[in-house]
DNA sequence: GCCGAACCGGAACAGCACGTCCACTTGCCC
DNA sequence: GGGCAAGTGGACGTGCTGTTCCGGTTCGGC
């Protein structure tokens, strides 16, 4: 999101026209929808340039390739990311914000298919994703350091362990794109259970995952 | 039209020559080895047919499209899936029969990329593969059931949640083929858990899903 | 050995995807 | 209003896929 402020450095992209403009902002929200419904490879250019009403050239132009479309897309949800880590570090209970990063994020990658995809591919570091993420790695191992000081998140927990989750969610996303929420849903609840430390608890099932 | 009488009824296939049949293991053997590293949809019929050291034409010959071929290479495991399940039902202990045939089958997706996949696409019905689903179904069923009144296993389980599992499964065997192993452990460890009833435990977080 | 049918391999076909080029149009600054 | 650079759209190129065709080869019963 360049600023249209008058004085702006040599190296910066000229401000763009205005209908081109308009049609950029077409472009995005036709490709957040398709890549929603229909995932990111299902997806081809044409259909995104054509539901947009604009045609491929003009695609090309503003995002000389699919991947540069695609973080540009998620880089909106990677940002609401953020803010919902934000969120739950504000969270006075440790368990509670731990549960709620993991509710919410699990709960978008349900009902955006291209999401669950992106969240998980190594995208490149176009528009700023890979800050975004380094972000969220950090403000998620203080939720998860907190989570367990409190004596709520088993010891075990380890980093590997939110990757994990989360591709087992986008499994559920992959395999039935109907039932995600619910089924998602249900996966997290059952999850969050086991990772819950109770006092009585039973003896940990398997190390963490490394990495 | 002369209809010779033979051995074989007519609607069999003929028996095939002794190298062509020898091409027909060979293409099932590197078809196996292809999709189990690199997935179903990432291998190409003439990658098969290159590592099988056939041309491509005999491949077709033999399988007249790739989810032929497909079907083909994974009726095995499905036999191999049925094997599991009946060792399960005889096991003395529901509860250790449940998670035998969840853990060993999770286990076979970790290790095969394109079974992992098989299991949970709509395959047509080339060699038998309803058959084999059929009679997994059913043999799950007597032994979710079996392990609920042995009151070893949460009541609210579905039948969809198996279903839940191995996709979830899958989403870790697509997204982190090299660790799947170990990761596809833990997730399963930890699912287990969560689906055994204890004495005292925690309420059911959400229903089981429909279908 | 021989001969025909079965079999084989590689070239060729068709379809679809991403990405590019070019003649034409249009917003914007004066 | 007028000129021009930026913008546009559809035809095109390239590379990949699954699948088919055809001339040469080989097995196997006699």
């Amino acid at each position: 999101m360049t600023t249209l402020v008058s004085p702006r450095p040599d190296d910066a992209p000229r401000a763009l026209r205005a209908d081109a403009l308009d049609n950029r902002h077409r472009i995005i929200e036709a490709a957040r929808q398709s890549f929603a419904t229909r995932g990111l490879e299902e997806v081809t250019m044409r259909e995104v340039a054509r539901r947009a009403g604009v045609g491929v050239a003009t695609l090309y132009r503003r995002f000389p390739t699919k991947e540069a479309l695609v973080s540009e897309v998620f880089a909106a949800q990677m940002a609401a990311c953020v803010a919902l880590v934000d969120d739950a570090l504000a969270e006075s209970d440790p368990w509670r914000g731990f549960c709620m990063v993991i509710e919410k994020v699990c709960a978008m990658q349900a009902v955006d298919r291209g999401f669950s995809r992106a969240s998980l591919a190594n995208v490149s570091d176009e528009a700023g994703f890979a800050r975004s993420l380094d972000h969220n790695a950090r403000g998620f191992a203080a939720l998860t350091r907190r989570a367990k000081e409190s004596g709520q998140l088993r010891a075990d927990f380890g980093p590997g362990d939110l990757r994990l989750l989360l591709m087992a969610n986008a499994g559920i996303v992959a395999n039935a794109p109907d039932s995600a929420p619910a089924a998602s849903r249900r996966l997290v609840a059952l999850l969050l259970q086991s990772l819950r430390a109770h006092p009585a608890d039973p003896p940990v099932p398997l190390p963490a995952v490394t990495g």
